[in-house]
DNA sequence: CATTAATATACGCGTAGGAGTATATAAGGT
DNA sequence: ACCTTATATACTCCTACGCGTATATTAATG
């Protein structure tokens, strides 16, 4: 795999990201905040790690990880060219974020194109 | 799949989406820019349609496909807020991770023997 | 209409990767 | 020395998806 884009086609590896946005945590936390089994919370943050996305830091029996940055600047860097599609209509983009931002994923079905 | 950062993970679709960044094109056209074949540029293309990336428009036996930036600004939006990580300036980002270092007091253990 | 061009769809194959379970490793506390 | 806590790894199963080939559809053209 080991595609920038294919690292975050996960969900579960997005929702570890954000959660990691705020500050660092340990694999105990992540687990319990994603409700996700504690092997494949390590499995997450091997692949996060190995691809660059997040750093470790060991406190007693512990690892506290952490963001790092590179590999969501070259999302970042990549969605350069499709910018001046929306930088005109800032409005549009957030109607569209106030619709998307649902904060709590309960059990929504996915939802369909309009 | 159906996740918008699920669509992106596969080369070929981002590669289709930087073509269609300049100007609109042909199924006939990305396929021989790309070195595809032709029924996976329409399924990819298929994808893209239907995840909202990119809409079409017919002229003759032809379908001329074109960005539409929504699904885009989505991930941009994503990203947001990560971008403190990097928007500042270098020795700014190092400041920061030294500061998520800092808030667990160290209690590191006394001393190692070895 | 028949033919060609342009694009879409169907189908089978192969593989990657996520989930769950069990187990290994490592560090701390008592 | 045990036992618990915290995390990592191994392994199997299962499904999703990209690819290639073949075929269907739709439109233009003669």
């Amino acid at each position: 795999m080991e595609s920038t884009f294919a690292i975050i086609a996960e969900p579960s590896r997005r929702a570890i990201l954000s959660l990691l946005a705020s500050c660092e945590r340990s694999v105990g936390d992540i687990e319990e905040k994603l409700k996700l089994t504690q092997p494949s919370v390590s499995k997450h943050l091997r692949v996060l790690r190995e691809a660059g996305f997040v750093e470790s830091r060991v406190d007693a029996q512990r690892r506290m990880y952490r963001i790092n940055p590179e590999p969501l600047m070259e999302i970042d860097a990549w969605l350069a060219p499709f910018r001046r599609f929306w930088s005109a209509h800032v409005d549009a983009l957030e109607r569209h974020l106030d619709q998307m931002d649902q904060p709590t994923p309960k059990k929504r079905k996915a939802r369909s194109k309009r």
